[in-house]
DNA sequence: TTGTACGCGTTATCAA
DNA sequence: TTGATAACGCGTACAA
């Protein structure tokens, strides 16, 4: 394989020359000379190796991914992180990075691992997709100013670098959109307010709901104590039973399963519009309105934001929210006029 | 940060020692020396550089993906090769090597972007997933001994390193399922027979069908001449007229919709089994039998192949196929005994 | 059993 | 504008 320092000969200058010729815009190059090293760099079809250029930068030039389940394999089967990994990688290649894939599933203590990654210049910096690196771990990376920025998620009480998507925009949207459509008695079916953004979920209803100038109704709002999975058959009930003519949620599948158990025409009878796109959401046979994250913008954010911190630039913000879309589909539609 | 050459100063030996301690069994280290140095190594915090050991070893450690449609967007939006993925980056960290995702959205010429990228070493092969690299670039990777394995594909007329499902072995156990559950008449919608894939399953059908001592009749085989996307309601309907009790298609999702616009209840008077597992095939209200293409086991098997290539050997078989699963639901009941 | 020296590309420095 | 050189950090063939 050719080196530089063949170009160099071949080219009659100094590997200094080619390498200044390589990396265009370090130091001004005759144009003449730059043209006999780039007609060498062809004839011995020379290709720069990638290792020396990172040991001689002291930089890798890629960008590590952290899965979420770092060692379960649940996350691949569904598909929630693809969306992301469509942004960052669209966004590394248009900063001339490398996207490489971290897993950990000899399970390796996480902590251990990144630092073992990072300190070994294997990625110039990490993307945290998920939840299931521990805050105490992201808390540590930052301590130790490991550039990395968390993709969907925070970690409160600290100013991590992070991106997400907007949840009180995003439920403000999905209830403005049906008080719009005539709905006047929304149903919210919530999560445990011990995550933020169940709370700002909560918070963008009743701004919906306010500027309709309707009345927050607490038995038309269904929020477990403590954290659950899907909604109960019986919150649903109990919100049907309350009068309720549509329906938020972030579990829309569950809901719009007890919705037909109950033997309620979604769309027709009850709107229902979900916080949580469900990637099947389209494809039922009631297509869901659904919010839909903007997870290219999220990855490709993520990535610049992480180039900053590479580079020794703060982000700005800090913390970056990205507004979500709301996707209209049969589930919601106007309102007839008398129920 | 510390090099190796501070540990070994700080251990009283050379550095190549210090380096045979950290590639354990490449050379025998007196137990009291490697100790020493395992101490000093923990003493400075060190972590080998991870661009010095490639360029020294003239090897990435690294395996390059290629995402099937390069540059187009499509392929992120249905998550079709998440599993291959998994299977991927399982067996590279279980082998030691890091998974770099290559993507080429700005849509440099296909070749010249693989070349340059196995020639700067930046990957020590690639894993080629789905169609978007036409067949001449793979032959001329394959020309230039590029270590280089298929996924789901295989070139016609070479010998390229390849795994895929077992088409023959999934359409047979398909319909091997149908008629012990005693359908009799299985109608069968396949592709154009230009794909190798469509004709194995065509011949899985065939042998089942035989072993199960019924006619192939053309009536219940509907394959077009020219290779299109879903099925029309033509030819399901003109298979139901020919009395067909199931039906298996690739199509899974499509002929679904047709069965449900054409007033049948799938399941109850009509069975269906899907060769191409959907991702929603599991959540529709009537949950369809599929087969499952083995993706995680295909995309590990395909790293042990690169793996042999890059190191010299020859994989064997040159073209793996590993069996698929049928996942059985409720679109194919045992057939009631009398319609 | 251990040490020495070389190779890779970038970039800073100094000289021409 | 260009050249010469050294350092960066590791693996490993070869010498001792």
């Amino acid at each position: 394989m050719a080196t530089i320092r063949d170009v160099a000969r071949k080219a009659g200058v100094s590997v200094a020359t080619v390498s200044y010729v390589i990396n265009e815009g370090t130091r001004a190059v005759a144009p003449a000379t730059r043209a006999r090293v780039l007609q060498a760099m062809e004839a011995l079809n020379y290709h720069p190796n990638a290792s020396a250029r990172q040991l001689a930068k002291q930089r890798s030039g890629a960008i590590g991914v952290v899965l979420a389940g770092l060692q379960s394999t649940s996350n691949f089967a569904d598909a929630y992180f693809l969306g992301y990994i469509h942004g960052i990688s669209y966004a590394a290649e248009l900063y001339g990075h490398n996207v490489v894939l971290l897993t950990n599933y000899q399970g390796a203590d996480k902590l251990t691992f990144l630092r073992q990654t990072i300190r070994s210049r294997l990625v110039d910096g990490f993307l945290l997709i998920g939840s299931s690196i521990p805050d105490e771990v992201v808390v540590s990376l930052h301590r130790e100013k490991c550039p990395a920025v968390l993709i969907a998620r925070r970690v409160p009480g600290h100013t991590v670098c992070s991106v997400q998507q907007d949840y009180f925009q995003g439920a403000y949207e999905a209830t403005h959109h049906l008080t719009e459509r005539g709905y006047r008695r929304i149903g919210f079916l919530g999560q445990a307010l011990n995550f933020s953004y169940a709370l700002e979920r909560l918070q963008g209803y009743q701004k919906a709901l306010s500027e309709a100038g309707l009345p927050y109704e607490a038995a038309l709002v269904k929020i477990p104590m403590q954290s659950r999975d899907d909604p109960a058959l019986e919150e649903v009930r109990a919100l049907l039973a309350a009068g309720a003519d549509a329906l938020i949620t972030d579990r829309e599948i569950a809901v719009l399963n007890h919705l037909r158990a109950l033997g309620v025409q979604v769309g027709d009878e009850v709107a229902l519009v979900g916080l949580d796109e469900s990637e099947a959401a389209a494809a039922l046979d009631v297509p869901l309105t659904t919010l839909r994250p903007p997870k290219f913008a999220l990855g490709r954010r993520a990535v610049e934001m992480l180039l900053d911190l590479i580079e020794g630039r703060t982000p700005e913000p800090l913390e970056a929210t990205l507004p979500m879309e709301l996707i209209v589909r049969r589930s919601s539609p106007p309102r007839p006029a008398m129920h």
